[in-house]
Order: structure tokens, then sequence, then C-alpha cells
DNA sequence: TTTTTTGCAAAACCTTTGCAGTTGG
DNA sequence: CCAACTGCAAAGGTTTTGCAAAAAA
């Protein structure tokens, strides 16, 4: 329903779940996908893989080369996804810890992650209109809050 | 009322009105200038700033760094916007041929251009559920497309 | 003449790839 | 043992920056 082509999202409520899923997919727990997991379930939103790679590892951190190469692999099997909230670098985070959605101001970059009973409205309204099943979980939705609408003339 | 913390934009017809929007800002009229508004306005799309680069000039091809500069200088005063549409490089259009949003199939990755009118329903849906003034014009709304969407599950 | 703009070169930034060595199963 | 995975180094793609020379006003 929030689909697309990406694999289907995998629920893991603790880093055992998710070792397990790994496991099941063929892939092997290593001790730098263990660490990355522990700090993709330590984040607090969805983070850099830079941010990943430095809290991958007390004071040694992971190579970032294989954080990338880990975040594609786990988001190959539905683990984690990827986000795009601005010009910076995608941001990674556990696919069920994810929101359904973002909407992002472009006046002052507040970000409000959305619910999954927010966003149904605007879905709907995209089909009616486009025809198109939408998901704002890669792109944001993007405007002006409140706020700085009146700013604005 | 599409607006952000953008420059308004110009609507300039053709190049000798862009040009007088330009010198009207105190921005001087360069040859490398000239030429990227010529690329512009005879693009049929947004373009990336390497196919402005490219088509700046027959033969001889202006700087990428003086079209970036370009660019963002044309985009700073309104003339000028970009967008996202997928993972590649940004695409520039003149502000008034952009279309006021895009919707991209996440499946097959077919782009339409959204018309006002179509987005107006979705904006107002946006601003009762989050209270914000959306714009569909520098990240698209993502989704399947009516083909792909029967493809899926 | 003064200030803006250009081209070139270099760097910055984010991400991917090749490869030889290591590790998990 | 063997395939998967790692770190390191190098490269790739996109965009930015510094600077001296050139061009616009």
């Amino acid at each position: 329903m929030t689909a697309s082509h990406l694999a289907p999202a995998i629920v893991a409520r603790d880093v055992d779940e998710a070792i397990a899923a790994v496991r099941e997919r063929g892939l092997r727990v290593s001790s730098a996908r263990r660490l990355l997991l522990e700090a993709l379930f330590a984040a607090h939103g969805p983070q850099t893989a830079e941010e990943l790679a430095a809290s991958s590892g007390s004071g040694s951190s992971t190579d970032p080369a294989s954080v990338y190469r880990n975040l594609e692999r786990l988001e190959a099997i539905g683990l984690v996804r990827h986000v795009h909230l601005g010009h910076g670098p995608g941001l990674y985070a556990l696919a069920n810890s994810l929101a359904d959605g973002y909407v992002v101001c472009d006046g002052c970059g507040k970000r409000v992650a959305a619910s999954s009973e927010q966003l149904e409205r605007v879905r709907r309204t995209v089909r009616e209109e486009f025809g198109y099943e939408s998901a704002f979980s890669h792109f944001p939705i993007v405007g002006l809050c409140p706020a700085c609408s009146k700013g604005a003339s």
C-alpha cells in the first residue's frame, strides 16, 4: 500500500530480531553488520551513512565503504530504507522506524514526520487526480509551515 | 502562493526579456550568460548543468563552473529554478517554464508534469492535514503509475 | 576604470568500485 | 574450506571555491 518496487519492509523489534532476519535471507552476521544494526536501533531519526559509521563501534568506527555496502544490502532485503530530505547526503533508518512520510518547511527547515493516517487523504487525492499510488517516504512534501507562510506575502 | 523563501518567479517570454530582467537586477550580460539563457529557452524539459553547458555555444561549451555560478545567480533573482526528480544531478529550467509540480513513477521512472489545477486539490489536502503550503516543484510526488501499480501486489 | 564575470585548476562532497586479505558458516 | 565480507585506496559523479586574466558597464 505504501510499497513500490522495493522489498517489503521487515519488522524487527530489536537487534536480535534484525540479526535473525539477516541470517534468514542468507546474509552473514559480521561484526560490522552487527554494529551497524545497533547504531540503527540506537538512532533517534534517520541518519547519514557517516553518522552511522561513526557510531558503529566505540572509538573504532567502521569504514564508510562497508557502511554503504551494508546499508545497500540491508535495504535490498527490506530492513533499511533511505530518504532525501534536502540537499545533503541521504538519510538511513530501519524500515519499520521510518515515518510513513515527511513534511519539511522550505523556510525554516522544520521537519515533521507524517503518520499514515495523515497521509491517507493526500494519497487519495493524488490517486484521484493522477492515478498514482503515492508515497512520501523517499522525498518529503515540501512547503511552508504555518509560521513561515505568515511571513511570506 | 506556490512561492517559498525563493525570489518570486520572473516571467520572461524570450531571451531578450530575460536579458532585460538580468540587467534590471544589476547583473551583467556576458556572453556565457547569454548563451546559457539561450540554452534554457531552447530546452524542452529541465536540464542538467552539464547539458546546459554543452548546448551553451556551438562547438565551444561554457565551463561548468561558470554554468553553475550563473544558474545560481539566475535562480537567486527568480529567473531559474531547479528540481530533483531522482538520484541524479539537479535539473534546471526557466522559472516560468517549470511545471508546477512533477509526478514520477518509482517503478518505471515515468515522469509527468503536473498542472497547477491538478495540484490544487493535493495542496488543499496537505494544507488541511498539516497546515503547510506545499509545492511539488522542488521534489516530485513519487509513486507507482497505474501500470506499475497493477504489477505490484 | 572599476567591478563583475570568466576559465582553469583544484578541492570538496557523497558514493561506488577493485582488490587482497579476513572471517563467518 | 569456500563464499561472503572487510578495510584500504582509488576513482566516479556532481558541485564549489580560489585566483589571475578578461570583459562589461
